[in-house]
DNA sequence: AAATATAAACGACTTTTGTCGTAGATGCAA
DNA sequence: TTGCATCTACGACAAAAGTCGTTTATATTT
């Protein structure tokens, strides 16, 4: 039986950034993390260093500094996330789940029609 | 700007029994967690103690026990639990959230159904 | 009433997460 | 080549989360 990994909070912010950069340095990243939210830049190396530690990032050396990439998908780590969330909420009922989604708030007309949509593409899928 | 508590892991695990069961004694509670869970009666008793201390727990005496109940309500909580990670990990988009809990893995051709019914419920109700 | 069982309270320890300060290494500019 | 500027590395500390052992109080049983 396999563990897998979900990211910390703050881990998740820096995973995203690199989603969406990498690679990238640490001054990247924290630059690009500090639009958000206030932190030292040596916060930010040390999760970054966390992170490599555990695998999750690996890294090539330029320099003196060192470039980072994320070695885990964005999808699966956001599917941990929310299979997690699921099993710990939701008695691991995905509808459940979605549906709390979008029941109580301010689920957008909008939103809907786009589900909807995406609901029929599944269906024709399965054909 | 008030800030909404979100449960941790264990703390979800002892409100779920107590939204089932409540109100409790830390007894039945344990016992009901170590049906999934391996851990100490203290434990739970402390996790307890800490959760009526936050205020989520109310208690009243019962000879030598005591009786726990939820002070706050389980949409809100899941809710709650669910706009955290749609913040921290969708971008803030309910929608990219439902599809990912759907798109992946195995939604089930029935769940769609009733997902599709409950759309409908939902554009009727906004009329 | 004394012994036994069971509950709550208290405190302690461990891990994980989040945050930095400081020191040491390294490239660059004058 | 000396001195900055800028990295990384290392270590430390606090808060949150998770876990229990031990002690104290309170019923229950005999």
């Amino acid at each position: 039986m396999k563990k897998k990994y979900t990211p910390s909070e703050a881990e998740l912010e820096i995973l995203q950034i690199l989603w969406e950069f990498e690679p990238a340095t640490v001054r990247t990243i924290h630059e690009t993390l500090t639009e958000k939210k206030d932190v030292g830049y040596t916060t930010t190396l040390k999760q970054i260093q966390r992170l490599f530690e555990k695998g999750v990032l690996s890294r090539t050396s330029s320099g003196k500094t060192h470039l980072y990439t994320t070695t885990l998908k964005e999808k699966e780590i956001k599917t941990g996330l929310i299979d997690k969330l699921k099993k710990t909420a939701f008695n691991g009922s995905a509808l459940d789940l979605v549906m709390h989604a979008l029941g109580n708030n301010e689920a957008k007309q909008e939103e809907i029609d786009m589900l909807e949509k995406f609901l029929e593409e599944q269906k024709n899928k399965k054909k």
